[in-house]
DNA sequence: TTTTGTTCTGGAAATCATTCTCAGAATGGA
DNA sequence: TCCATTCTGAGAATGATTTCCAGAACAAAA
């Protein structure tokens, strides 16, 4: 599971001739480890041996390797998970005033009803289809 | 129309302390008229009376008043819309390229279907439900 | 219409998340 | 080992957005 998940990344990021050094490693393991998307100063206080402009550099290239994905929402920083295909197609819950995010997923008919949607407006405006991102904004637990 | 769009405007301004100054009837007009969401750069070049400082304060207090919307993207600039009850309710093809923003709808069934699918989404995970964003990723006619 | 207290304006300065720089370190192959 | 490439991290730079603040516009009352 845990070497399945860094045999992958290490060949991904070959593909775009980028190395999966220790510091990449260990951002990995965090985005792993975590339970929602964290932003760069949660990242870096999870583990202090990070420095935040190698953590902005690295993530950027696990974003362009396709192992992680950013998520950026009106708050100030944003938020990094581990790339959908590590996990399961999800969706996200914002908390208008914190900005936690939590994460949801669709029944199945719905995601599979939705999609056929999406893919038909784009190719509708002329649009070649990537992927879509929905977000449940809201009022957490904790906010209300 | 018009009329009742800066009465209504007005109406909402009030209701937050607030005026409805040339400037932000400005900043209304130029979003009234544009077919797809701008960003703060494009409306300064609509017009060039208006300062960059203001444009971002208003805008501030058109959204915190209900009249615009704000759309985050990994873009650079953040682009504003008229709030969606001037209009319709519509989703955005964002171009991973160029930026570019285009409106479309679902149809009304999946539409219906997928609000009561996050309405149970968000009970279930004890947040209080507001709205919605759903984005489509892809490159635009442009770009490919 | 004056007066008065509030809100607004816009240019410039400040903020701050993110990106860039660059000299040295690590890496991987020849 | 040697070479070429990629990576690192601290600090500087960038640039979108926010904040300041002194004067203007405004609304309501007098
Ligand atoms: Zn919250
Ligand atoms: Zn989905
Ligand atoms: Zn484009
Ligand atoms: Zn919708």
């Amino acid at each position: 599971m845990r070497d399945d998940l860094h045999a992958t990344a290490t060949r991904r990021l070959r593909r775009v001739s980028q190395r999966y050094t220790s510091g990449r490693r260990v951002l990995v393991e965090v985005l792993a480890a975590a339970e929602h998307p964290l932003t760069i100063p949660e990242i870096v206080e999870l583990d202090a041996s990070l420095a935040t402009s190698s953590v902005y550099r690295n993530l950027a290239a696990l974003e362009q390797a396709g192992i992680a994905t950013k998520i950026v929402t009106s708050q100030e920083h944003a938020r990094y998970e581990l790339s959908e295909d590590f996990g399961h197609h999800h969706h996200h819950l914002v908390c208008i005033d914190c900005g936690r995010v939590s994460d949801f997923t669709l029944p199945a008919g719905v995601e599979q009803e939705l999609d056929a949607a999406l893919r038909r407006a784009a190719r509708k405006e002329g649009y070649v289809h990537d992927t879509h991102r929905l977000d449940l904004t809201g009022t957490c637990p904790e906010c209300q």
